[in-house]
DNA sequence: CTTCAGGACTCAGAAATGTGCGG
DNA sequence: CCCGCACATTTCTGAGTCCTGAA
C-alpha cells in the first residue's frame, strides 16, 4: 500500500500533464479531484491483483497508452513509437480498441455462478435539479402560482402528447387523467385552489415546452457539436466500468428521470408520478478493493454499498410505481452479456436433441386421463407450435391485464370462428400478450401443417382445448390445473435447465435456419447479388418475427407517409394517361398540347426564402428571435413542398410542344415508375406492422447469420449494424458451414 | 421442507437520433 | 454538390420470465 502512495502523486501529476480531460482516462479516475486519489489508488491495486506481471512501479510515459490500450500489447508498441507520424486517436477510440482486444470467451472461466472477481464503476449519473420555467397553467381560466415541485408535475402532464399512445386513446385517457390527478393534487396539499381536474388548462405550459422545441431546433452546427461533446463527457466519465482488469461498457448509467409513469396498453397506473430518484435509493455493488464512486450529486451519499460478485448489475434502486427493482447493468456488447447470451443459444441448440422426445413424450400425454398431465401436454404442444410464451400469473389491479398460454382464458378462445359446421376445427386466439401487443390468428387445427410430422398432433390439441373449456366461464382459465411453475418443472425432466422461453429461441433459430437453407439451394441462388441475397435473408427474418408475433403500430406519420405514396401513384397513372392522349393527339396533327410553364422564378423564390431563414438562424441570439427564426424555416420548408408539389403535378409536360418520340419514351417511363411504386407500396404495406429488431436482436442464433454470410459472401455488415456486430462479437469466427443444431449444447 | 414474494435477469416497442441516398 | 427526407440505428424504460432465499 505504501508503494503505492507514493506512485499516486505521479500519476495524478501524469494526468494533468496531458491536454485535456478528455484525455482523462477512466470513469472512476474523471471525477473531481478528491475522489481521484482515492480511485486511482484503487485502480492500481486492481492492476497488480489482476496482473501480476505488471510491474509495480509504472513509469510516467508508460500509464496513458496502457490505461487505454492495455489489452493490447501489439498495437501498443507501435502507436507508441510512431506517436508523431500517426493521427492520435481521440478517448472514444482508444477505449474501442481496448474494449475489442479482449476476447472474453478465450479467456479463464470464473467460478460457477460467479460473475466477476473485481468490478469497478463510477457510479449513476443523475439528472439535473427541475430548473422552474413560471409559466402559469390556468384554473378556472386564472393563472395559479406553484411551487417548483408542483410547476414541475404539471409540467410532466403537459408534455404529454394529446394525439399520443395514452392521451390520445379515449380507452386510456380517463386512466392517465385520474391517476395523474390524484398524484398532482396530492402535491398540491388539499387546501389548494385546483380541485377539479376539468378546470385545469395546461396549454400555456404546452405552449411553452413548444417554444422550447423551436428554439432547440434553431441550434447552429457549433451548439449542437457543443452538445454532443458534453454528452461524450458525461459518457466518459460514467459510460465504462472495469471487470476484472478489462474495459467494459456500462449500458444504462444515467439515472431515469422523473415523470409520468407510461405504461403500455390499459395499464391501470399510467399517467402516475414516477418519482425523481435520489442517490440515497440507490445501492452499489463493486468489489472491496475498488473505490467508492463519488456520489455526482452535492451533499448526497449512496444509500448502500454491496460487493456481490454473483450478481451482474453495478447499482439498484426501485421505482415508486410498482415497487420494483431496477438496475444499472453492462451495456449489450459486454462479456457479461455475451455470456448470457451464447449460453441462451446454447441452451436453445441443445433441444435439437430433446425435442423428439419431447414431442413422443406430449404425443402420449395428451390423452391422458389425468387432467393435469393432459394440460401440461397441450400447453407444452403449444408453446411448442405456436411460440407463446409461459405466461404468468398477473394482478390487474396492479398491471395490464395480458395473457400467455398458462393464462390464456376461456373468453381468448373462439371455436368455430366462421361457423363451418361440426367439422370445423379452427379456433381464433385473440387476446393481449406482452407489452399488451395484439395475438390474433385462427389456428386450423385439422390443417396438415399441424397434423404432420412429429409434433403434428392438431386434431388430439383441439379436442383437448374444446374439452378445456367446457362448462367454464368466459374470464377461466383453459389451462387451470396447470402453472408456469408446474409447466417449467414438469419440462426439466427431459432438459437440464429447460424453461418454456427455450422454445421461442428454439424456434425462432430453427426458422431462420431453414428458411434460409431453402433458398440457397435453389438453382437460381448462385446468380443473385449481395443485396439481393440480403432480401432473401429479411424475408427470412420476417418469418421469424411472424412466428413470434413482434409487432410495431403504424406512427401517423407512417401512415400519413402511405397515404402520400397512394395519392402520388394515383397522380402518375392520371399523367399516363394524359401522356397517351397527347401521343394521339400529336399523330392527329393537333396543335392544342398542354405544357408547363418555367418554375425558374418560383425556384429562386423558395430559394431566397430559406437563405433568409437561415440567415435570422445565425443571428438569432433572443428567444423571441429564435422561434421567429424556425418559424420563417419551416415557413420557406412548406412552400418548398408545396412547390414540389406543383412541379410533381406537372412533371409529365413539357415547356416546348414534344415529338412524337419524346412522349413514347415518356409513357414508358411512367410505366416503369407506375410498376416501381406500387410494389413499393405493397411491400411498405405488408411490412408495416412487423418488426424485425426483436428477433434478430433476441430470439435468432446470431452464428446461423454470420455462417450464412461467410457462405454466400454476403458482407456481415449488410445483415448486422455496429451495435449487433459488437454484441455478437463472440459469434464471429464460426466457420461457413456451421450448423445450428444438438452439437452447439457444449457451451450452455 | 414448502411456499411465495421479490430479486435479477431477458425481452419489448416507442421515441429520439443518426445517416445516406436521390433529386 | 447540397439538402431534405426516408429509413436505419440507438436509447429508453416498461414488461415479461425464471429462480432464489426468507419465512
Amino acid at each position: 500500500d505504501e508503494s503505492d502512495e507514493s506512485e499516486e502523486g505521479d500519476d495524478d501529476d501524469d494526468d494533468d500533464d496531458y491536454d485535456s480531460d478528455d484525455d482523462k482516462p477512466l470513469a472512476a479516475m474523471s471525477s473531481s479531484s478528491s475522489s481521484k486519489k482515492a480511485a486511482v489508488k484503487t485502480k492500481l491495486k486492481i492492476k497488480i491483483r489482476a496482473s501480476p506481471e505488471v510491474p509495480k512501479k509504472v513509469k510516467r510515459e508508460d500509464t496513458k497508452p496502457r490505461k487505454a490500450i492495455k489489452e493490447d500489447p501489439d498495437r501498443k508498441k507501435p502507436a507508441k513509437k510512431n506517436t508523431r507520424e500517426l493521427k492520435k486517436l481521440d478517448k472514444t477510440e482508444r477505449l474501442q480498441y481496448a474494449m475489442q482486444a479482449f476476447l472474453w470467451w478465450e479467456a479463464p472461466v470464473l467460478a460457477e455462478g460467479v460473475n466477476w472477481s473485481t468490478m469497478e464503476h463510477a457510479g449513476v449519473s443523475f439528472p439535473e435539479d427541475y430548473e422552474p420555467h413560471g409559466v402559469k397553467m390556468l384554473y378556472n381560466g386564472t393563472p395559479v402560482d406553484l411551487t417548483p415541485a408542483q410547476e414541475e408535475a404539471a409540467t410532466f402532464f403537459a408534455a404529454m402528447d394529446p394525439d399520443g399512445m395514452h392521451l390520445g386513446n379515449p380507452k386510456t385517457a380517463p386512466i392517465f387523467i385520474k391517476n395523474f390527478f390524484a398524484d398532482f393534487k396530492g402535491i398540491l396539499g388539499r387546501q389548494h385552489v385546483i380541485q377539479k381536474f376539468e378546470k385545469c388548462d395546461f396549454s400555456p405550459i404546452r405552449q411553452h415546452l413548444n417554444e422550447q422545441k423551436m428554439i432547440r431546433k434553431a441550434i447552429t452546427d457549433d451548439e449542437k457539436k457543443a452538445n454532443k461533446e458534453d454528452r461524450n463527457q458525461v459518457l466518459h466519465r460514467f459510460g465504462f466500468a472495469i471487470v476484472d482488469g478489462h474495459i467494459e461498457r456500462v449500458g444504462n448509467y444515467n439515472m431515469e428521470p422523473p415523470g409520468a409513469f407510461r405504461g403500455r396498453g390499459e395499464h391501470p397506473k399510467m399517467g402516475k408520478l414516477k418519482s425523481r430518484v435520489a442517490p440515497e435509493q440507490v445501492s452499489m455493488n463493486l468489489s472491496e478493493c475498488a473505490a467508492v464512486p463519488k456520489c455526482p450529486v452535492p451533499g448526497h451519499a449512496w444509500g448502500d454499498v454491496r460487493h456481490d460478485p454473483r450478481g451482474q448489475w453495478l447499482a439498484t434502486w426501485k421505482e415508486n410505481i410498482n415497487g420494483q427493482s431496477k438496475y444499472m447493468q453492462l451495456a449489450a456488447q459486454s462479456s457479461f452479456k455475451g455470456k448470457s447470451d451464447r449460453s441462451k443459444y446454447s441452451k436453445a441448440g441443445l433441444l435439437c436433441k430433446y425435442i423428439t422426445k419431447i414431442r413422443k413424450s406430449y404425443k402420449k400425454d395428451l390423452k391422458n386421463k389425468n387432467v393435469e398431465t393432459r394440460q401440461l401436454a397441450t400447453a407444452t404442444w403449444v408453446i411448442d407450435r405456436l411460440a407463446l410464451r409461459v405466461g404468468g400469473e398477473k394482478d390487474t389491479d396492479e398491471e395490464a391485464d395480458t395473457v400467455g398460454c398458462c393464462s390464456l382464458r376461456v373468453e381468448h378462445l373462439t371455436f368455430d370462428p366462421n361457423d363451418e359446421g361440426i367439422d370445423n376445427k379452427e379456433i381464433e386466439l385473440e387476446f393481449l400478450g406482452k407489452d399488451s401487443m395484439l395475438f390474433k390468428q385462427t389456428i386450423d387445427f385439422g390443417a396438415e401443417m399441424y397434423n404432420q410430422g412429429e409434433g403434428g398432433l392438431g386434431n388430439q390439441v383441439f379436442e383437448n382445448l374444446k374439452a378445456f373449456c367446457k362448462k367454464k366461464k368466459k374470464t377461466e382459465e383453459v389451462f387451470h390445473a396447470i402453472n408456469p411453475t408446474m409447466l417449467n418443472a414438469h419440462l426439466k425432466q427431459f432438459m437440464d435447465g429447460l424453461t418454456a422461453k427455450v422454445f421461442r429461441t428454439y424456434n425462432a433459430s430453427k426458422t431462420l435456419q431453414e428458411e434460409l437453407r431453402k433458398h440457397e439451394t435453389s438453382p437460381l441462388w448462385a446468380n443473385l447479388s449481395a443485396t439481393e441475397k440480403v432480401v432473401q435473408y429479411n424475408n427470412a427474418n420476417r418469418e421469424v418475427a411472424i412466428l413470434c408475433n413482434h409487432q410495431r403500430s403504424v406512427s401517423k406519420a407512417q401512415e400519413t407517409q402511405l397515404e402520400s405514396i397512394g395519392v402520388k401513384l394515383a397522380t402518375l397513372k392520371k399523367q399516363r394517361k394524359q401522356l397517351k392522349a397527347i401521343g394521339r393527339k400529336l399523330v392527329a396533327g393537333d396543335s392544342d398540347i398542354p405544357l408547363r410553364k418555367s418554375s425558374q422564378a418560383m425556384d429562386e423564390d423558395v430559394k431566397a426564402a430559406l437563405a433568409k431563414a437561415k440567415r435570422m438562424k445565425e443571428a438569432a441570439t433572443t428567444k423571441e428571435q429564435k422561434i421567429k427564426a424556425t418559424e420563417a424555416d419551416e415557413k420557406a420548408k412548406q412552400k418548398k413542398r408545396d412547390l414540389a408539389q406543383a412541379k410533381f403535378e406537372k412533371a409529365h409536360l413539357w415547356e416546348k410542344v414534344p415529338s412524337q418520340d419524346q412522349v413514347k419514351k415518356r409513357i414508358v417511363a411512367w410505366t416503369a415508375k407506375v410498376a416501381k411504386m406500387e410494389l413499393d407500396l405493397k411491400h411498405k404495406d405488408d411490412n408495416k406492422e412487423v418488426s424485425l429488431g426483436t428477433s434478430k436482436i433476441n430470439y435468432m442464433d446470431p452464428r446461423i447469420s454470420v455462417a450464412w454470410c461467410k457462405r454466400n459472401e454476403v458482407p456481415i455488415e449488410k445483415i448486422f449494424s455496429k451495435t449487433l456486430r459488437d454484441k455478437f462479437n463472440w459469434a464471429m469466427a464460426v466457420s461457413p458451414d456451421w450448423e445450428f443444431n444438438e452439437s452447439i449444447g457444449n457451451e450452455a
